[in-house]
DNA sequence: GATATTAATGCAATCGATTGCAAGGTCTTT
DNA sequence: AAAGACCTTGCAATCGATTGCATTAATATC
């Protein structure tokens, strides 16, 4: 405050001074401006000693820093993203699927979610978050041509989305949490999807199981690939693929229990072993056997896919296959970045493994 | 550059297009004043157009909205936030764990955030999102003070938050989900914890229960006031109070099944009943349960509280407290908004429901 | 001591949209 | 036909930080 009078008659006049601390009263806002009259030097000065520019001499950086601290400024982000052309923020889509309004499998994308937002953070990037429940379709304008974000992060493809798609002839960076489907088209990052599927059946097979029923739907892009690891397990052990044991089921303990029993009612009796293709599936299916007095594994095994915190904790406990979602969330990151930074980047898959439980120990 | 030598001869020419088109070659990045341009009036005009003043002309307001449209033009939200000085986003905090560096509860949150990620953009707001892992401590100064944000959510309160309590006295609006602590510190919206854990085991009490189990750790605000609303429950049907059975556990199925394992083995074993302050946690015990071949409910009831997605699945299926989820997101984002536009604002209770399932079905 | 270098700082334009105020035009009214 | 009222539009300042270029101060070189 007394710095202030005497720059009376300094360069800066008394009134302007006056002004501003009006200003600080009214809005409590210090502004770039007001740090560098303080330290008095000019706003450039300022701007630069913050951000520890070496071309400005130490002692006036020090200085410069310590009035900012002192007075607890903080950079107008908004000023500086309109200066500097970036906004040093990514968005996060998270895909619902339509019908059910309900998220692909709960626990997983929380953890995921929260890996990226502690990763951007770490980078000093901020995470915008939206679902497509109500997002605006046309992501690119909404978040880069008006510069909301400086890129994408896209969690789940779901089925073939135009949206996703269309993006891929835009400038606009972005990545997706999914299988890679048309070649080069745009960069996914995901687990290794065919290898889940492969090593669920194998394991099941291992167990004794000969006619293992396949609970998801292969219009979704990853299940597709877990479909695939299906049949290749079954080849691999000279078992026949009879496509009546697929069971198209959506991504819920609901579907997983109807579809079962209804498939139990209808079709022929003999499975001995199910894979879902996720753990919410597996779970409402294990509750109908366990209704219909079926003994788990010994009937029928069962194993799941994510590795859900309940599946340890059911009864029996769900076999599964786990992925590394903080190594995925770590992984989205890295490679959306490189792609701002216009590096070269190209599609990852994470692996997978198996967690054996009860439901599939005979 | 050319355009303005152009503008001596006439406002727009044909070559003043060309330029525009140049510029866009160039960065691909149409503004306000191309769009002026192309509509042969000012950029104020324009602008006052686009978002539809009613002091402009209503046709210069379809000509101008047109052209916009005709070349996918977007405003530069960050010039529009700078001018404006209101950035239009609400960053959201989500409370985790310290030790576990868990979840407080994955399904609930996942869908609460769903729920104020769309209510937020039905208001035209954008949502950031963070956790209190990697947060910077000083939210007031990172959100507010930066022009990141115009209002916080923060999602859980935890356990006493030094973090909370200090932004009770900043400029900063925000509302807090969870339970009402120190009168008018801040606001908050959540779910009746006290009538939650009342009818949780006034429930219980139905059933034929008389000692009943408390697992959860009333150092977190909601649990202890789920502990209030146990202790109205069994006072109100004359039922003694025991501390003994106040079991501190965390919001873990692990340490649901761990605490309740030393639990019975070290205590004495009459407990008929059990209230878990999460299903997370009530899993958790019935595993141990399950294990030790002691029928749930005949034996012990139990009930929890979330209503999560896999309650209904396990076996048996677990009874719980429901809370509305969907309710508690819009009312955070509507009276968020409200404390914004300087309205009055109280804290709000939201009601919850018993759902009756096997667990504690005798 | 004069000039060439280098170091440190300041000037002023810029990012793109918004808005108070002024100015021009049109239409009444008497 | 003059004067006022109103309707539209444009001018220019503004939001706050950043940065290319110019300028001044300090040091080195001959």
């Amino acid at each position: 405050m007394q710095s202030i009078v005497l720059l009376w008659f300094e360069r800066i006049t008394s009134s302007v001074n006056y002004v501003i601390i009006n200003d600080m009263n009214k809005k409590n806002l210090m502004t770039l401006a007001d740090i560098a009259k303080l330290a008095n030097v000019s706003t450039s000065t300022a701007s630069r000693a913050l951000r520890d520019n070496p071309v400005i001499k130490q002692a006036t950086r020090d200085l410069v820093q310590g009035i900012a601290k002192e007075h607890n400024f903080k950079v107008n982000v908004t000023a500086s993203k309109l200066r500097t052309q970036k906004t040093n923020t990514i968005a996060v889509v998270v895909m619902l699927e339509r019908k059910s309004g309900q998220v692909i499998s709960d626990p997983f994308l929380m953890e995921i979610l929260g890996t990226i937002a502690d990763e951007l953070t770490k980078f000093g990037y901020d995470m915008l978050l939206t679902t497509t429940k109500t997002a605006t379709h046309d992501w690119y304008s909404y978040y880069y041509e008006s510069k909301r974000a400086d890129g994408l992060i896209i969690i789940g493809q779901g089925e073939h989305d135009q949206r996703v798609e269309s993006l891929a002839n835009t400038k606009l960076p972005f990545v997706v949490w999914g299988t890679e489907i048309h070649e080069n088209s745009y960069t996914t990052i995901g687990s290794d999807n065919r290898k889940g599927g492969f090593l669920a059946v194998q394991h099941l097979i291992k167990q004794g199981c000969k006619r293992i029923a396949f609970l998801g739907d292969i219009n979704h892009n990853e299940v597709e690939q877990r479909w695939l690891g299906y049949q290749d397990a079954l080849k691999e052990a000279d078992l026949p693929i009879e496509h009546g044991l697929q069971i198209k089921t959506d991504f819920t303990s609901n579907d997983g229990y109807s579809k079962l029993r209804d498939h139990l009612l209808i079709e022929d009796q003999g499975i001995d072993g199910i894979f879902a293709v996720s753990d919410a599936i597996a779970l409402g299916a294990s509750k109908y056997l366990f209704e219909q007095n079926i003994d788990v594994p010994q009937k029928i095994a069962i194993i799941g896919f994510d590795d859900i915190a309940m599946s340890e904790f059911c009864s029996p406990s769900l076999s599964t296959i786990k992925q590394n979602t903080a190594a995925g969330g770590r992984l989205l990151v890295k490679i959306l970045l490189n792609k701002i930074n216009q590096q070269p980047v190209k599609s990852q898959l994470l692996d997978v493994e198996v967690v054996q439980r009860q439901s599939s120990s005979r």
